[in-house]
DNA sequence: TATGAATGAGATTTCATTCAT
DNA sequence: CATGAATGAAATCTCATTCAT
């Protein structure tokens, strides 16, 4: 269900096209080289998907709401906001370390202008974007965090944040570990929301 | 009196390339598109640009050549590094509110992957990251900022952040003024990053 | 019949093509025109041929390629040099007047100055020279011909005399017949070569 | 009135042209190359030839006029036909020569398929034609030619023979003299045309 | 379902020619 | 006469999508 390759096309296709958009970018992927590295016909995408938009689409669909899905459950089992913000930072980096291609697509293809694209992506992101605000909300709510702050902006700064540091990583020539700077960056982010960062020792 | 001086083609060009990405995006702005809302014949924009690539690399160099001339001399008559953040953020801001189709074009638009427009982007942009990471290095030397923090991640969040907020601003109707988030803004970094943030009271 | 297979689009685009060139000339023959002319689109063009210029080119290899098998095959039947040089000849004009519009491009639209199109020429022509030159080095050896001539100045003589008169003929209305010519032609050039040359009374 | 050189525009863009279609070969000659090579304005051109079609034609008859009325005036000058056809073989030879671009431009440029191109090329090449055929006819009227040969025949086996010896100078590298070759070319024409070729020793 | 040959709209770019200065 | 900036028609080629098999 989750791991789809081996025979059903629809995830071959989308394997497929994480590379080939990683490779050459969206505009410069030709639907037939996203054939021919999924081993399917040209034809074949149009039976799985109505047309190339809809596969970067699937794709963001597909992945992002793993991914989403597994920030929910792992941040309900701690209760912490500092320890969720800590979290969060880990599978968000985590996560994009584990499939560079997916991750150069998410950082860098993604920021089409293409209205519809973006509309399609709203929707994950926008979920994502809720767990970051009731993180920072509960903090505000439980006192560990900043009165003061204003909940939207605190999440730009650490969308924003999370975001620029794995751009950085994507067009670097990517040898050093994203993971690695899990701490650094949850340093910075925390003296700027928590009030007693003292930071946890580790 | 919009910036255009009125006879030279080449800024004629340039600010109805601004409009027309704004509007269309990248991909979808036809060179026609372009030279008609720049009032000129197509073939007159080959005599300024070598090709459509050209004019999305141009004007990026000319705008953001002049936006960090601009931010540089400001910061020079600056010598307390967290003014010099304040002052930073103040213009980032404004620049892009002055102009919401360059700022959009540069939010959005120019997030391509085409490797000739990135590396063309390269300059401009680290020669910004490069004034960000002075400021760090200074209030770290003068005792002001965090002496753990390391520059390039910081500059990361500092430039993360800013780009995300704008972001934000581009894609919502734009019906708030994306200068009135530089105080919170400001407080948010500047929390992350300086020893003593009682912040100035502004 | 008329040698397109049909359904091979290859032989009908390029049957397409010497018809089109011969009409208009390689440069004012639009790559449209050669597509309606075959019954296909526009694009069907490229999946067959790298661009325009390769249709000139493939074209010729084609049939210069054939032309000078089959020269090969019904020298090598013939001992007598002055009777391979009179066969060359017949076979020659035979060639050009099987196909008037070929004979038009190959007299008229394949001399550009491209030098693509000069280079991919070469091959063929520089083989039909060397059959020539073969010819020539016989007859010298066999006594028939001058032992003075130099192979390499009398075969320009011949292809030369060939070239020219077919070209004559393509340039008239072409209101005799090539073929008419053989017997002439040989007279001239053999008088130039031959030592005894009673003509073979023909 | 005949050295076209210094100030008078009209030569200056002949010369020029000369130059810039060797080079490039007709159809890659832009008319601003040619301007720029004539160290004169775009327009400029425009007001001495109609058209890029103009400028080849007047090029050709320029050349060619001139070429044809000096051949005329020296066979003028010769009785016996065999002596007017090696002058003549002399003076094509030298004529392309001494101006290796206009040889180019003749040899290969000139074989363009434009009808109008041709057909005002044609006036010039026509009169060439004729003065070969009257020394044909002078030949045979003399009974030092043989009396059975086609005159229009021969003249293109002439024409064909020097044209081709002219055309493997100009697309080789151009490291021998053409006019090494003329003995030997007349050698090789002359026992094919004249009764009693004990060639003239020399 | 799967194929992949064929389609054809559409975009970029060139360059001969014009004309206001 | 001379200029050269501007024009805009026209041509090549690409590629997402379709559809007969």
């Amino acid at each position: 269900m989750v791991g789809n390759k081996s025979g059903d096309k629809y995830g071959l296709i989308l394997e497929a096209a994480v590379k080939v958009f990683a490779e050459n970018g969206y505009h410069n992927s030709q639907v037939s080289k996203i054939a021919s590295e999924a081993g399917v016909a040209d034809g074949t995408i149009y039976l799985y998907f109505q047309n190339k938009k809809d596969i970067l689409i699937s794709l963001f669909r597909e992945k992002m709401g793993n991914f989403i899905e597994q920030v929910k459950r792992e941040l309900e089992e701690l209760s912490d906001p500092v320890a969720k913000l800590k979290r969060l930072i880990e599978l968000h980096f985590s996560h994009l370390e584990a499939d560079k291609n997916l991750a150069t697509v998410i950082q860098i293809q993604l920021r089409q202008s293409d209205p519809e694209i973006r509309s399609a992506i709203t929707g994950p992101l926008k979920e994502y974007f809720r767990l970051m605000e009731e993180i920072l909300a509960e903090g505000k709510a439980s006192g560990c965090f900043y009165p003061d702050i204003d909940v939207r902006l605190a999440r730009s700064m650490i969308f924003g944040t999370l975001d620029e540091v794995a751009t950085c990583w994507v067009l670097s020539r990517r040898d050093y570990r994203l993971s690695d700077q899990v701490e650094e960056v949850f340093r910075l982010l925390v003296r700027g929301l928590a009030v007693n960062s003292k930071l946890p020792s580790g």
